[in-house]
DNA sequence: GGGGTTACGTGATGTACATCACATTCGGTT
DNA sequence: AACCGAATGTGATGTACATCACGTAACCCC
């Protein structure tokens, strides 16, 4: 599908624009081209903009003492990302983001977001919502790090994404699940 | 002071209503005053509202099996807190919320905020930047518990929040960083 | 298509933390 | 002041997971 047809669909999900306010809207948006492996935002980096996937699958991650990594969010089609906390803040990255397959993005800036935001009140309100189902996921994985082990937030998160699992490889799911990668080579969940 | 100029002055770091604004805003909200101990949510409640903090001291937790309780929020003056899953899903409460002391707070209800949102842009524009902190904090909160140990955790959260180590028992600040009681108590920080 | 990087599996061992058990102290109630 | 439950400290022991080490299989890529 195309970029623009999907960004349209997945706004009309939650906010009613006219064709020529989606016009507006989508004249901000720079579509890019990407490659496997290929950098998007390091840590230390400025952070202007934020991404809407149009395909591949991205990865937003955290770096510690240069070994660890911790990975925050895959990211899919229809899905956005970015390193808000420095986006917002106007601090530098701390986190890196990545693209795991080829990939096609859609970049928007922060300050074209905010005068988006302004001139039309129903993209105001397409961005509350879309931040609202970010800090519920958010919570919701807060207490499954805390309340469930290894095994069942695995098979949590298969159950709810099964894509990944033949998609992204298995130490990047350790990232995510905040295990070893051995560890998770030992769960065995029945999968194949 | 008093509930409504503490939300006025709250609203207005990050949004201008005039004063005939505010007081429009300021009616779909209902004042309460609990007890240390009462309960506002319980597991299993429809949850009709959500609750701006005007005094005391709130936690929104989460009970596994009956047993282990996990803290998902400390909830003090000018914070927000409900159980936004349920709120915006429509679906049943699955944590709990109540008063670690006496508090008074002020109710919004799901349809007030969101005719409240739709009438007045720059409320809409209050509520995205409220939950746009609250997500970048999850998202903070996410990566510190995947890669900092009992100990720094506690640490971090006492430099934060320096009031949370009188006004609330260890055994809670336990249940939010994550870890046992006993493990919280034989971390030594160098507190008193 | 051989060579090197990357992914994956699995044993041995170490460690942070949970759990259980019990003692002690604190805070509120009558 | 005396009491009782809640909160806290601390030892002993168990466990999930990390880490280290090594082997093998899959995938690029000149």
């Amino acid at each position: 599908m195309q970029a623009r047809e999907l960004l349209q669909q997945h706004i009309a999900k939650t906010a009613s624009l006219t064709e020529e306010q989606f016009e507006y809207l989508f004249s901000f948006f720079t579509p890019m081209s990407l490659k496997k492996g290929q950098t998007i935002i390091s840590e230390g980096d400025k952070v202007d903009c934020e991404y809407f996937v149009v395909s591949g699958c991205l990865k937003a991650f955290f770096i510690n003492d240069e070994i660890k990594m911790y990975i925050l969010q895959f990211a899919m089609p229809t899905w956005w990302t970015s390193d808000y906390a420095a986006l917002y803040n106007g601090t530098k990255a701390t986190i890196h983001i990545d693209c795991i397959t080829d990939a096609e993005i859609l970049c928007l800036s922060n300050s074209d977001r905010e005068k988006l935001c302004s001139a039309l009140h129903p993209v105001e309100h397409f961005f509350r919502w879309r931040t609202n189902r970010g800090y519920i996921a958010s919570q919701k994985r807060l207490l499954s790090l805390m309340n469930n082990d290894a095994k069942k937030r695995y098979e949590e998160l298969l159950a709810q994404y099964p894509q990944l699992y033949n998609l992204v490889p298995k130490h990047l799911i350790a990232a995510y699940l905040g295990v070893s990668r051995e560890t998770l080579s030992r769960l065995h969940t029945g999968q194949h």
